[in-house]
DNA sequence: TTGTATGCGTTATCAG
DNA sequence: CTGATAACGCATACAA
């Protein structure tokens, strides 16, 4: 048998105070003088004593669980998500719950699933990550039901929900500094699908600041639906034109590594003939070679930041100022000074 | 306020039957009459009744938890764990929780990583991750604290514990084959770190396979450590040599992706002069140029399997037998009839 | 500032 | 086969 785990009475009882006491200072209560929470946190110490989760959701008001609402192909972005989340909730001995759900299906169908997900069990609250943060179908849902959520980098109605993000807008500028800078003139970039509206708001940094910068042709433009097979098909779009642009950024970092399969098909080097930029700094980033320039988005750090959006304030009253946090530009191989012409 | 959630007592009210007997159909017990269980079944549905896991957990002697520890650097391979093990899970009501140990630390750091998860609460069993389930001391350790687990590929005394897995040895086997077939009398081989065993057990299939083929000259061989990394360096080590091989099997698909790039950089297409081929169908496999060959592990299916190992056997009578799940040759654009000699 | 009594929704023990 | 009733470990009102 393995040493079963001390109660807070056995606490109450070493410490020589009521279990009620030994409650308080569990829960950071007021009203306790020093003395007392001493010799309760001495005693808890000394038993090893944790919380049991069961009882005191059972008892109390709180599950003890918060959910990860989910539905994005990328197991690099929802690995990350679910490892911060995870982190965020452990550290308080919350349980995380993990759901996926298909944002493909119709409006019908999509409820039903939420409300599966919603009767399955108490959560203390949700965090959504994209595409689902801009369904208002879900957003509608959840707020109906009363469950408290946080989302992560939505588009739609920013100051609605609390909020975690990068500045989308100013990093996709400073990848156009940096080609900028590199002398490039001419731009071809690969925009997402329109579920995924931070796709757009790349797009918008980063023609912005080349015009901004003085650039008089605006980028082409291909749609490579943020996968691979997009990013390839974008790229040679792009690139099998009278003019092809010198370089190329990617919404994300999948369309990017297909823009560099595209280029050399065409016959063309990478960051030789062709600067090739991505977002995201995922997996494949590290997967394709040349390394991919990119920029890092902390995802982990930021489904933390949710979860702890989520646990820290007290019901109703959750901060809707957008919570944001910085995103670093990675300069790897995939890009260089422009070749001058020959 | 969300409609409270029904209780036992008002299913029972509502069958007219005591409170025990809804308890008893829940849990499936024996010794309910037909009538009754009817009666409550329909009382259950009537009020969308459904059991509270804290009550439940407090009152009786399990958890409704189950970890996953794993320790694995690709988050594909770990996203298709989780998701698999979550889906085994919430079907059965019960939580999962994931532990990230790094098991590059030493003997005593890493037992202390272990007593930290199990100490933080309680769970009703572990699935375990290779490299973790090759490792004696988490095994010693977590069976010191008689906690159940499920060991998902482990190369270790097989025996010794419930396992769920594939036939590696076969699968890498049907690679020789395949390769064979198509007139290659030269390989590479690209092998994993020795902390994952499986890697050794591909090796083995593939040579073994070759030998019984008549292959003479066995492969060449190059480490790669499971790395994209790795997988370039001993591509680079594999070709640049006086006779080259025309097909390379690598022990993962990062390291096959890996491969490719070294090809590339040689001078060599793929897969006109060379056929390459990987192993576990991961999301790399479609994130190269050409698409991967490579062998399909039924990951999810897996995972989901270990639960319903860990859940629907009674305590000490898991079943010591492995299950071994189906793999699939994955013939997709890296490989192909060798090509004749000028 | 501290302690006491009650109940959360189930399972488990024991009678019928 | 079925039903009372006592735990389970904690939070919550309420009292001191």
């Amino acid at each position: 048998m393995t040493k079963s785990r001390a109660t807070m009475t056995q606490v109450a009882r070493l410490a020589g105070v009521s279990i009620k006491s030994v409650s308080r200072v569990i829960n950071r209560e007021a009203h306790i003088s020093p003395r007392l929470r001493e010799r309760v946190e001495a005693a808890i110490a000394e038993l090893n004593y944790t919380p049991d989760t069961a009882a005191r959701s059972l008892a109390g008001a709180r599950a003890f669980v918060v959910g990860v609402l989910f539905d994005n192909p990328s197991p690099n972005y929802t690995m990350n998500i679910v490892g911060g989340a995870h982190e965020a909730c452990s550290a308080q001995g919350y349980h995380l719950r993990i759901d996926n759900l298909d944002s493909t299906e119709q409006d019908r169908a999509l409820a039903d699933q939420l409300e599966a997900v919603l009767s399955h069990g108490r959560c203390d609250g949700f965090v959504l990550t994209p595409p689902l943060t801009d369904i208002p179908l879900v957003l509608d849902t959840l707020e109906r039901h009363d469950v408290r959520f946080v989302r992560i980098a939505p588009v739609l109605a920013p100051g609605r929900t609390p909020t975690v993000q990068i500045d989308d807008f100013a990093a996709a500028g400073a990848v156009a500094q940096c080609l900028w800078g590199m002398g490039h003139r001419h731009f071809g970039f690969v925009g997402g699908p329109p579920s995924h509206g931070a796709a757009g708001t790349r797009r918008a940094g980063f023609f912005s600041r080349l015009k901004a910068l003085g650039l008089e042709a605006m980028p082409s433009e291909a749609s490579g639906d943020f996968s691979f097979d997009g990013g390839i098909a974008a790229g040679f779009a792009l690139l099998r034109t009278a003019t092809p642009p010198t370089a190329i950024f990617a919404a994300n970092d999948d369309m990017a590594a297909g823009v560099m399969v595209a280029a050399a098909q065409c016959g063309l080097a990478v960051p030789r003939d062709l600067s090739v930029f991505g977002f995201d700094d995922s997996w494949v980033a590290l997967s394709v070679w040349p390394y991919l320039s990119t920029v890092h988005q902390p995802i982990r750090a930021m489904a933390s930041a949710a979860v702890s959006l989520l646990l820290d304030h007290p019901r109703e009253a959750l901060a809707l100022e957008p919570v944001t946090l910085d995103w670093t530009l990675i300069e790897r191989g995939s890009h260089g000074p422009v070749r001058p012409e020959r």
